[in-house]
DNA sequence: CATGAATGAGAATTCATTCAT
DNA sequence: GATGAATGAATTCTCATTCAT
């Protein structure tokens, strides 16, 4: 979360190109995080005016940096996207087992969508308009979740009859909604328990 | 329910009580399965005139028929429903065991809301606009599910751990979307397999 | 009020020329009350269905009998003003004088306003829709008020520097409205008191 | 008031703090003078595009400068129920009699109304929509018209058997509508002659 | 570059009026 | 003649998007 991969926090340092690049990214920062928290509270399809007044920018703003919504949904998105993909080898890396590695990635993945669910909205919007996000979801995600599935596959601890896909797809959507009557974690932990082989 | 005002099924029989019931009984035929296909495409919440031109009528008549969206989308879901709940005890009786019943069950329902999934949009609407829908629908399907669900834990087959409205809901969510990537019916397999003891 | 001036009862025993046209004046009589009714409670631009649904008969019926608004509203209009144009000549006879004569006509036609003020709202519509009424109202009403004031008049008991017409859309003014602070009966029994001459 | 922010009239002279200002300011006296016309001929149920065509900006401007129609009616009469509030103290101090005030301070407020007169059918509109124009008109009105009644009854001119509300009322009512064969200012002198104590 | 005022298309809802039965 | 179902125009309100400042 908040991992900018290539450049190590030297932005202060250096002398701008243009006194006008800092506070542009400064904006589009405000604005990544207001339109995240607009996400979570009305779903990607919020008004473009509450993500301007929360983010403290005019609503022209959001266009100059993402000129159409699907623009911003995107970099909203990559951001976690990112994070939750970094997690994956690390986990394969740490935990006791290649299954227990994918449980916690699981859990990891739960947390995060339960939390910015506009997600599940906007990954299964049919609409064209999101595809651009739906690909680089996948490009991200579903090689990390392979992995995880290739690895306890091949120790025998789960099954083989189902796709990296169609797995984070249903985890997907089970992470929409929940409130006091519906728990996703546990929902999700009886999916990846179906998925364990019987011993 | 609610539309056979006064006999049961003898209406092709006598001189109808009047003729214009049957030209409006069509016309609200044809709000149903208009109303049906559109929540499927573009969810429950489908411009009123949409529908209306689908089913070839003035918007006026949905109103006349359903004055509230929640009337419309109950009607439209209610049949189905309803047969979901009566395959519950059919089930109960004639499957081999209560695991299997309830297998089998959750595939009809599954069925069900795969072909009409705007339903899971419109039960996880918080709105209060949906909030008879949600009832009804509860209503009919909890006390089913929470039977099956009952005779196959008492059968030592099912864990414990989870509310009928809680597995129904996580049912609801996987019906989600679904193309030739994500099939739901896998995914609640695995849903139902992960429910099931180890033995 | 009910009364019928022309026919005295006899309907009943004369063999129609149609059996239909007794229906068709009981409907008309259903009509002209439930009109009446629906025009005080939400004026006289009440919902053609409202006004049916009182009757109970169809909205068809109300197009029959009133092929426009107008008519609906002058047929039941008329009537009371025919009574408010009778009681005109039996005051002057029957008042100890001219100004008591004007007074409970005033008082008459004030109650008759308060009850039915949807009328206030019909004349004042400078809508070409309403003329008709407004004529026919003042056909009958002025030359009544217009002897009142005159009698009065030339009786020296009133300021003579006002017409008929005027003093009559005055207290149809007055009579706009109404309800515990505002008394009607009172501001108007204030405006012929203004019109008494002092001695 | 509430349209100056931070300064007292300044304006002019200082380099405008932003000059969109200017337009936007510009287009709500617009939209003021549009509502008052619109008032005028329709009433305050005007049609929002009718006021928003009037003023050559599109509706959606009407809202953002007056979220509710009730804020649009008492922005419009705001600046008279203003006026007329100020001319009753001044009457007071310079009038040569109680009486003498109460009538001037009248035929102004008389002199208002039937050029605006819309105001009186929003006046008394019952419905909850206009309340608070009601409640603004009455906060403004009502003590000054009390002070000028109090003191013509301290002086024994006029009756006391009426009620400063029932009074404005009353004016109210008798400045709707008015034509060639109607002055409202006739009648109200007509009222206000009736409140005089005869000698 | 940033702002936010203005625009206007889109959606819901109501009701007068027509017309098939 | 009567009925009431159907129509569709009229109206309100919301927001994405543009553009003058």
């Amino acid at each position: 979360m908040g991992s900018t991969p290539r450049s190590g926090g030297s932005e202060q340092g250096r002398r701008a190109p243009s006194r006008k690049r800092a506070d542009a990214r400064r904006n589009e920062q405000a604005l990544l995080e207001a339109a995240a928290a607009a996400f979570v509270e009305s779903g990607v399809e919020a008004p473009v005016r509450e993500i301007a007044d929360r983010a403290g920018v005019g609503m022209g703003t959001i266009y100059r940096h993402f000129p159409t919504r699907a623009d911003l949904v995107i970099a909203v998105y990559q951001h976690q996207v990112e994070a939750c993909a970094h997690a994956g080898p690390t986990l394969m890396a740490t935990a006791t087992s290649p299954y227990r590695a994918l449980t916690e990635w699981v859990e990891l993945f739960v947390d995060f969508l339960t939390t910015k669910h506009g997600l599940a909205a906007a990954l299964r919007s049919d609409i064209a308009r999101f595809q651009t996000l739906h690909t680089y979801f996948l490009d991200r995600l579903l090689p990390v979740c392979g992995e995880l599935l290739d690895s306890a596959a091949a120790a025998g601890e789960i099954r083989t009859d189902i796709t990296a896909l169609e797995f984070l797809r249903g985890i997907g959507n089970l992470c929409i909604g929940g409130d006091e009557n519906y728990d996703a974690r546990r929902l999700v932990a009886l999916l990846v328990a179906g998925l364990h082989t019987a011993r």
